[in-house]
DNA sequence: TGAAAAAACTGATCTAGATCAGTTTTTTCA
DNA sequence: TGAAAAAACTGATCTAGATCAGTTTTTTCA
């Protein structure tokens, strides 16, 4: 039963994205003349679903989030750290369309990267492509493990991979400042503000967790890997 | 709004695998030496969650599906028709292993090719590892659509989705004779076998559907769509 | 071909988590 | 800096769908 150890909701993937390093000098510098710096504020559009792709975003500081849209209600599919790519699911579209939307949780800077570009460098470059294939392969089983775990686990074991989750790979500690609101984060495990509320005074009164404002520790990290399994 | 009628929680995407017809003849041969026909009969297993993948799967014909398994319940990632890959996610790992299980719906017939000669073949030609990206993409894409749906729509929302999948996708015609158990047919859909007897019932009895053993016939499938668009 | 097993079906009950309708605390900003 | 807005929180109620405990029908196979 190891292998299901790995399932958990977590939205961050820990791959590294190094594709750029296989370019050659010549697809270094035409990736460089078209591609754009944009800085976008915390909580600003990166990209619209639905609305023309023109470009392969590669984030290069902040933090944002991929989602799905809806009429009512969304889908949040990943988080992205500073270094990660979004947009890559245009790369097969005849039609260049974003196929999710993606929103900056901090002040972020992004490199915007000509899709054509990209798209010639991939049919180009063989080892570049193989290393798209690698984040594609990390990221459908990131989907998978998140998917899997928003249908079979209990809302309980899915706040706890998320409070995992920012405590291990996003924070890197143990206490970390959550600068997410109770709806973002009930966003982000797919269950409702109020619960969320609940669940995390739960945690707070079983001693797994300390909150004071914004501030969250996390002092029982066992049995919240437990929670997470289990729940 | 428009984008939205794309988002189903079918399993089965309309992509036709075109990868090997930009291998050069030494590497078609390289693929034809490194590969074993074998047949798998009804319900067999064709790969095994966590254990080793040296092979790359190729459907040629017959009916599977691909699917993560827990302890005591699963999730049905998506239906592979003739002319599918199995077990991509592979490539990227160290480890070789497989991250899903895969059973044969019906007797079927696969191609396992080396995974090895698979990955030197990718990095060494930038169209066939362009034209994988291209199925990696709709994958995600057709993973993303299931997992909004099934977080978000209710269940006769779900059941109307995999019924006008089945018989547009699959079979081809409004009238099909299900070689799936109502079991099957839950797992597919994500809910309890009980619920999808009563809802097939009451589709029948508003007369979206005939049913006659194992015959199905879709009579109304404009009303399908819409209870799979706003369900 | 007929007994046993499996699948299909039915009705009753239960429950996780959403929704609703507020109150209290914190943040924002003129 | 203090009024208004937003966020956090609380308790009560509701509901979609699961679970349970059967019965009936179909399939399997000795």
């Amino acid at each position: 039963m190891k292998y299901l150890n790995a399932l958990n909701s977590c939205t961050v993937s820990n791959a590294k994205c190094i594709c750029f390093d296989f370019l050659t000098p010549e697809q270094q510098e035409l990736i460089n003349q078209n591609s754009t710096d944009v800085r976008f504020k915390k909580g600003e559009n990166i990209c619209k679903h639905g609305t023309l792709s023109p470009h392969i975003i590669y984030l290069k500081s902040g933090l944002a989030k991929i989602f799905m849209e809806g009429l009512n209600e969304s889908l949040i599919l990943k988080i992205i750290p500073p270094g990660n790519l979004i947009g890559l699911t245009s790369l097969r579209d005849g039609n260049n369309r974003f196929h999710y939307s993606s929103m900056a949780y901090m002040d972020s800077e992004a490199t915007l990267i000509d899709i054509d570009v990209f798209r010639k460098i991939i049919n180009e470059n063989a080892k570049f492509a193989s290393s798209i294939i690698d984040i594609l392969c990390e990221n459908s089983l990131q989907t998978f493990g998140r998917f899997f775990c928003f249908t079979h686990k209990q809302l309980y074991g899915r706040l706890a991979d998320i409070l995992l989750c920012l405590s291990e790979r996003i924070f890197k500690e143990d206490e970390f400042e959550l600068n997410l609101s109770r709806k973002e984060l009930a966003e982000l495990t797919g269950m409702s503000t109020e619960s969320v509320i609940r669940m995390l005074k739960k945690f707070k009164d079983d001693q797994i967790i300390q909150m004071e404002g914004k501030k969250i520790r996390i002092t029982d990290a066992q049995l919240l890997k437990k929670i997470s399994e289990y729940g």
